[in-house]
DNA sequence: TGCACAATCACGCAGCGTGATGGTTT
DNA sequence: AAAACCATCACGCTGCGTGATTGTGC
């Protein structure tokens, strides 16, 4: 069921707009700054997956913390970078693999 | 030797604006933005530690990035974070539990 | 065929740097 | 008494949101 996989490319750029409250141009403007990467058709219109959309929500509560576009690509590098680390503490830990099982 | 200190009071504001190349104003808009808590002299002058300065210095790039005030005091937090969650790791692997020693 | 999309330009608002001012600390 | 400090105001520059435009994909 790859339909339901996180990263399958969904919607249209005005559906994530109205799921994320965006203004399609800031949306392009994200991807220009290269906070995130939809897929495209061949004819080169963008699909954003649901993991997309997840990303523009966090872009949109950062961008509500007064942060700029700058900004924000380092924190969302550094919150991964921080993800990662807290995995490895589990798994030294001993901890089961995956919570989500 | 408390003079050692890297958190010990050093510098007035005009050389730690010197030493970071930073303009004093500039150096008052971060305190006011909580990036910074230099000590202050019973009449209310700041005076800035050498861990003051290296912050100070942190600031610098992050805003030679292009991040404004808001990202960075995320990204000074996250990078705390980071900084504690590699430190468990060392930890847990069995490393030494302080390299100064 | 029509509607949504792509890419680009223009304008307005807010954050930041920095100079100026007047009073206080060292 | 002088020099550095304090806090605050004012102005200019730049990043970002967003509307308008023209051509293309679905």
């Amino acid at each position: 069921m790859t339909i339901a996989d996180p990263e399958h490319p969904l919607y249209g750029i005005s559906v994530a707009a109205q799921l994320t409250g965006m203004h399609p141009q800031s949306i392009r403007a994200y991807e220009d700054r290269g906070l995130l990467s939809p897929a495209r058709t061949d004819g080169g219109t963008r699909r954003y997956s649901n993991g997309d959309i997840g990303r523009l929500h966090r872009i949109g509560g950062l961008l509500g913390d007064g942060l700029n576009l700058a900004g924000i690509e380092v924190v969302l590098a550094l919150e991964a970078e921080n993800q990662r680390l807290r995995a490895e503490i589990d798994a030294l830990r001993g901890a089961p693999e995956d919570p989500a099982g």
